[in-house]
DNA sequence: GCCATTACGCTACGGGTCGTAGCGAAAGCC
DNA sequence: GGCTTTCGCTACGACCCGTAGCGTAATGGC
């Protein structure tokens, strides 16, 4: 999670725990309060109660320390078992609009990945420590629907790994776009018309 | 476009207009450089030939400055007719694709609504100058394949509406997903898929 | 218990950007 | 020509950046 992993049986004072923790929360706080170009270093070292210096020794700099606050937030996604394939996609996909609509993911998530359009490695990051973590849900859920013989099975696995990138971008940048661009909430009205396009087509309707 | 319409009928010097041009075109090649977060105002002033105090006369901050610099990117977007509902959208999604695969584009929009989650103001600026200037494509689109017979009408205009934004925001949420967050190329093939599955929906699959 | 090693809090610093003010000159409209 | 507004330029205080240096605190090894 931190900027580098102090390792473990080193000599000295070890880095605090607590210090990480309530770094990480002043860095949602200052989110909530002034957005992401406002949010400065000092500001959250002060709300955290720890010298400036301490903060540039875990993380680089101001992205990285962003990704790693809002990454937390998505570690809260669970995939609920409802008994449809229809039901388990709206499940999780209300949990994440919810979690899209609280300001410090809001702010923070779309600013990393602007600046991560130019910076390689925060892009691997925000991979790592967000999407690729949170593709386990598409994962799971294909599979709990192929063996209730809702979807069809994958003959090629290069095809079942295709088709899960592509639902995650679906289903992650609708909810995304709606939430952000459009600024209207994915609520249940919004979420069962979604999740009815995307399981039954557009041509279905009516 | 800009802040500020400086009026028709007013005595004094007028706005140059070729100023304006200058400091948009300046301000997309200070995003290709520099990004989002290193682009200075006074950067983008030197690039222009003008002064710095010109243009926050015409701009009130960097955020405005740069949604006007994209929208215009957008404006080259245009409907194909390609003789089948797929085919024009695959026409479409492909040609937003190029859009968001240029660098100027790819920095300076996801930074923008990443600020615009805590200035209302400037969410509207992007939904009037971008989001809602570009729905045309999608009222359009329907129009014609309704024509064909390939989409049912719909009964209430409201509902109409309402798969009309539906559509819009899982159209752009997945490529600009695709794009910038996965960092993987909307090209053909993948177009042909998210084509397939938008239209006959995951079921119809296999 | 002593020592080497690392983390911590604090202060201070040069460098850069911000957004604004003030000036004289230029460019239009009457 | 006279009025009005824009333009380029310079200068300014305020803020934040990222780092260096120092003395102190907290470990593990001996």
């Amino acid at each position: 999670m931190q900027s580098r992993t102090p390792a473990a049986g080193r000599p000295g004072r070890p880095r605090s725990a607590a210090a990480d923790a309530a770094i990480l929360a002043a860095t949602r706080a200052a989110l909530v309060e002034l957005g992401w170009s406002k949010l400065t270093l000092g500001d959250v070292a002060t709300r955290a109660g720890v010298a400036k210096t301490t903060l540039y020794r875990r993380w680089s700099g101001k992205n990285e320390l962003v990704v790693d606050a809002v990454a937390e937030l998505f570690d809260e996604l669970r995939l609920p078992d409802r008994g449809s394939l229809a039901a388990d996609i709206e499940g999780v996909v209300l949990q994440f609009a919810a979690i899209l609509a609280r300001p410090e993911a809001r702010s923070g998530l779309m600013a990393v990945v602007a600046e991560s359009t130019r910076d390689e490695a925060l892009r691997e990051r925000i991979r790592e420590s967000i999407v690729e973590r949170q593709k386990r849900l598409v994962i799971e859920g294909r599979a709990r629907a192929q063996a209730r013989g809702e979807l069809p099975q994958e003959a090629d696995s290069t095809d079942a790994a295709r088709t899960a990138d592509l639902i995650f971008d679906v289903v992650a940048g609708a909810v995304v776009h709606r939430t952000l661009v459009s600024a209207e909430p994915a609520d249940e009205t919004w979420v069962r018309d979604f999740t009815r396009v995307l399981l039954t087509g557009l041509a279905a309707r009516g």
